[in-house]
Parts: C-alpha cells; sequence; structure tokens
DNA sequence: CGACAAACGGGGGGTCCCTCCATATGTTGC
DNA sequence: GCAACATATGGAGGGACCCCCCGTTTGTCG
C-alpha cells in the first residue's frame, strides 16, 4: 500500500527540500512556476526533481496533498440537522481555500496527467467528501446536481478569482441560492 | 476613430496571414498557443508578428473580435416580455460560445494586458451587451447580482469546461436557478 | 570496509518569447 | 517611369524554460 520505495536518506531529503521550495514558489507564481527555480532555490540539479517529480502536476499534488487533507479532515464526519448548509458550507470553504492557494484550483481541474492512480489524491478526496455530504443532503438538492458538477462549478470559481476569495465566496453563494429572485 | 493607420498593402496582406494562422492554432491549442508556430503557418518572420501584434492578449483580442461582435449583436436589440428569461438565454449563449472557442475565456479573464483602450474590445462588448441586459432584467434578478458577478460567473464555467460546452451549459443553468430546492 | 545500487547534477538539445538591425519593398511626388 | 523615403520584413541572437543523458558521487548493507 505504501507507494515510499523506501528511499535513501539523502533522496529523502532533496525530496523535502523540493517540495518545500515548490510551495513557496507556486504561492508566489501559481500552477506554472518555473520548475528550474524550484530546482535552484532548492539548492539541487533539475534532473533530480524531475526524478522525484515527472511531471509537474506530480509536484503539485505533493504539494497540495496536506492542505487538501485538512480541509477535508474539517467536513462534518456525521450528518448534522441541517445537511443541506453543511454542504452549502463546505462548498464555500473548499472554495475560499482554492481560491488561496494559487495554482491549486488548476491541479485539482487537470485531468488525470499520467498520474500513477493511486497518486491522484487531491481531486479524489474533495469528491470522496463531496460526494458524501451530497448524498447527506440529496433532499436539499436538484436531483440534477451531481457531485461533479459540484466540484466543477467550485473549482471554476475558485480558478477564475484566484487571490480573490472575497469575490469567490460571493459568486459561489449567489450559484447555490441562484441569480433570479 | 479607425485605428487603422493606412498599413501598406503588404503590411495589411502579412497581417491577415497571421490573424488566419492565429485563428487555427488558437483553436487547436488553445490561448497559449505558439506564436512562433502561428508566424511559421502564416510563412512569416517572428518580428513581423510581434509587431503587429506586441502581445499575444492583442492577438487573441483580434482573433476573437468578430465572433464576438457576432454574438453580442444576436442579443435581443429591444426588451420583449420576459426581460429575465432573455438575460438568461443570452448568457447561455455567451457560455456555450466561450467554451467551444478555446482561448477565448483566457483572452476575455484577463486584465487588461496593456492593451490600447480602445483595443480592448471584446471584454467590453460583452459587459457592455450584459449590463443592458441586467438593467432591463433587474426586476427578476437577486439586486447582489452585479453584471460583473454574471461576467465571471459565465466565464468561469467557461474557462473550466473548454471544449465541453454540454457540461458548460448544465453547470450555468444551475447556477442560474440554484442549486438548492 | 568494500562493493553495489541509488541518487546526483552539469550540460546539451529543443522550444519559446522577444528585440535589434541590416535589408528589401511599397508608395509618392516629380 | 523613377528616384528617394518611409514602411515593413526576417534572420539572428539573448535569455528562459523543460526535459533527458550519462559520468560521477554517496548512502547502505553485508
Amino acid at each position: 500500500m505504501e507507494s515510499v520505495k523506501a528511499l535513501r536518506a539523502d533522496g529523502r531529503r532533496n525530496r523535502e527540500r523540493i517540495v518545500a521550495a515548490a510551495m513557496e514558489l507556486v504561492a508566489r507564481d501559481g500552477a506554472q512556476a518555473s520548475l528550474e527555480e524550484i530546482a535552484r532555490k532548492a539548492e539541487v540539479g533539475s534532473a533530480t526533481l524531475h526524478r522525484h517529480f515527472p511531471s509537474r502536476r506530480a509536484l503539485l499534488e505533493v504539494v497540495f496533498r496536506d492542505g487538501v487533507a485538512q480541509l477535508c479532515a474539517r467536513a462534518a464526519k456525521k450528518p448534522g440537522k441541517n445537511p443541506g448548509a453543511e454542504l452549502a458550507a463546505w462548498l464555500e470553504e473548499l472554495t475560499v481555500y482554492t481560491a488561496t492557494h494559487r495554482g491549486l484550483a488548476a491541479a485539482l481541474l487537470a485531468g488525470p496527467d499520467g498520474l500513477a492512480p493511486e497518486e491522484i489524491c487531491c481531486t479524489a478526496m474533495v469528491r470522496e467528501v463531496l460526494d458524501v455530504l451530497v448524498k447527506r443532503a440529496a433532499a436539499a438538492v436538484h436531483t440534477s446536481a451531481t457531485t461533479d458538477d459540484l466540484m466543477l462549478l467550485a473549482n471554476a470559481i475558485a480558478v477564475a478569482n484566484e487571490n480573490d476569495p472575497a469575490t469567490a465566496r460571493r459568486l459561489l453563494r449567489l450559484a447555490l441560492t441562484g441569480i433570479r429572485r
């Protein structure tokens, strides 16, 4: 089950340096931060970076994994009295989080770019949480709205408003309640 | 009013070749099609491309201008009996159009990237049409939803679903009517 | 402590964006 | 028609990027 293949000590250290550098630069430059600059900042040859992370996507996945996991953990474990409101609240949290973390939306949105199946993590985690919340709130949600729809919508809003979480939140609320009155 | 500064005959011809090539390659590769490849396909030096279009944005603007203008012209000129439905219909048309034309959403979404004020065309055209429709439909729309909100929302959905207009349309409808029931 | 596998990183190839400048070519007035 | 001038051209080159090859270094384990 563990995908970690007993890295050598230095390998492990470099991998961590790379991820740390990537977190900084992705925060600054978004999803297409320069891989070479990341390598430079990590004081590592570019080949090393590519050996650890065969694709940009793979690196982003690791950069965001922890944060997304925490976000997912923050979802209500058991159904409360108002599943609809809980779904809405978490969707909002997701959107704001994604909008405040440059590059995350792009990473979530992108198709499985040749990642090992078990490595497609962030997207899967979010989908799973959302799926549960949607099922619980089924009675309060249009039948035509699937889990994927909600993910797409939240991501779309977030990716279009990177660095402007306030607007992202407002748009999501609008979309949830509907434009018409 | 005319921004065309009496181009020389060959200049005009080359400009058109570039736009034609750009339309093809942007359709294939989206907003970040290779400018060099566009120049090659137009059988033109890359310097020529950059002289005619100082920024990628300027080129995209021209590539999409006609289509967007037609789209805008298709909006109801005079208020009909149901302004709310007309707004919704045009928003849907906008979203589908944007989703089927790769790169358009990105171009519309991007800030005014050093374009001459009069050249910021597509975004302005859309906003203008939308503004009129929103004003007409004011009675049927949440007061908290501004014209810009609707543009952002439509664009967000389109950019997140390039090449999947069916999904884009569905998401827009969901957002218009609201997720809850 | 020695040998082998694992990890490293410099450097090179390919692409891209963009600018400079020497050259070529429409255009216009005579 | 033609000269002279402004306009337009494109190749070359600098700087940046991504990705891979392969000779070298360095952990690890018997």
